[in-house]
DNA sequence: CTTAGTGCAAAACATTTGCATTTAT
DNA sequence: ATAAATGCAAATGTTTTGCACTAAG
């Protein structure tokens, strides 16, 4: 129980606009791979299926998760043919990775990328608002000339929960 | 985004107490040791050299940098010592781990822990004083109830020299 | 003596790479 | 036909673990 109640914040946090589908932002799977096509890059069947599975979805999945599901359809899409796709697409802006902790990276679209706040003990990865990082942003900016990418490794710490917990 | 002239600070930065001497915290190599003794824990070679190790210098420095710097003197001590070593006094409170981006981690005692900005194009780890992270820190708690650690993962971004460059 | 601690080899884990083969164009 | 992409095996880098042996108490 750490119910502290702190300063009033200096911004409100809208909840979680429900934008059920990413495709809008920029690209689909078809555009991604008509992309790839110009860059005198080919259309594979592993290519394509991993644009499926990561524009179906906007969760957390790490290049595992990923294989995992293209070989349910596709069994010998190879993991290092997933590694040497997701470094493509990140190359060609479609998509980054994050760091969430000790484990595997997670990648997503681009378009719905975010920062992350994850717990230490039990793991949780809370989404946070760019919001949040304002105003270390500005005075990372004025003291050190330093420009925070808060989205590519979560913060760490203690979700509400655990934060009353013993240390291990 | 990239604001070259950003709001006034909130805090102020005192450069970089030179506080030479870190024996002063807590422990000193002989203090650590007669905890472990106390503990049913034994005084061994390995033991002692890696205490003089992070004793002697707070700089940033991975298991392999230790293992290097106590093999000069104590050419059998395996890793494998330094990273059970390393775990068990990080247990003890004696000393921390941190992340400073993709590499391994390094070690310091808890007694100058702090949080890093680190740039993920050049590497280069800025020590940032934990009043940088205390909006984030109040911000966090009242939107989340989730308390942040910053010291555990650094905070990547670019430095100054790099913040103009090219992405790769 | 007793058992905590060690050295070594091997495993674990996430990711990358070399290379011969396949395949989109 | 040609070069991009793939599958596989092997290597990478960091850390952990199993186990027989050494040494601190």
């Amino acid at each position: 129980m750490a119910d502290q109640h702190p300063d009033a914040p200096t911004w409100s946090y809208a909840p979680d606009m429900s934008q059920a589908a990413p495709a809008t932002s920029s690209a689909s799977v078809e555009t991604v791979l008509a992309q790839l096509r110009a860059r005198g890059g080919r259309v594979t069947t592993a290519r394509r299926r991993l644009l499926q599975a990561l524009f179906e979805s906007s969760e957390h999945r790490t290049a595992e998760d990923l294989a995992a599901e293209i070989q349910e359809l596709a069994p010998d899409v190879h993991i290092s043919t997933i590694y040497r796709n997701l470094d493509e697409l990140e190359r060609l802006g479609v998509l980054v990775h994050a760091h969430l902790g000790h484990g595997p990276a997670t990648y997503h679209l681009s378009s719905v990328a975010h920062s992350h706040l994850v717990c230490e003990r039990c793991g949780v990865a809370i989404e946070a608002p760019d919001e949040l990082f304002r105003g270390l942003a500005v005075d990372a900016q004025a003291h050190f000339g330093f420009t925070i990418d808060p989205r590519h490794f979560a913060v760490l710490g203690r979700c509400k929960d655990c934060s009353g917990d013993t240390p291990a």
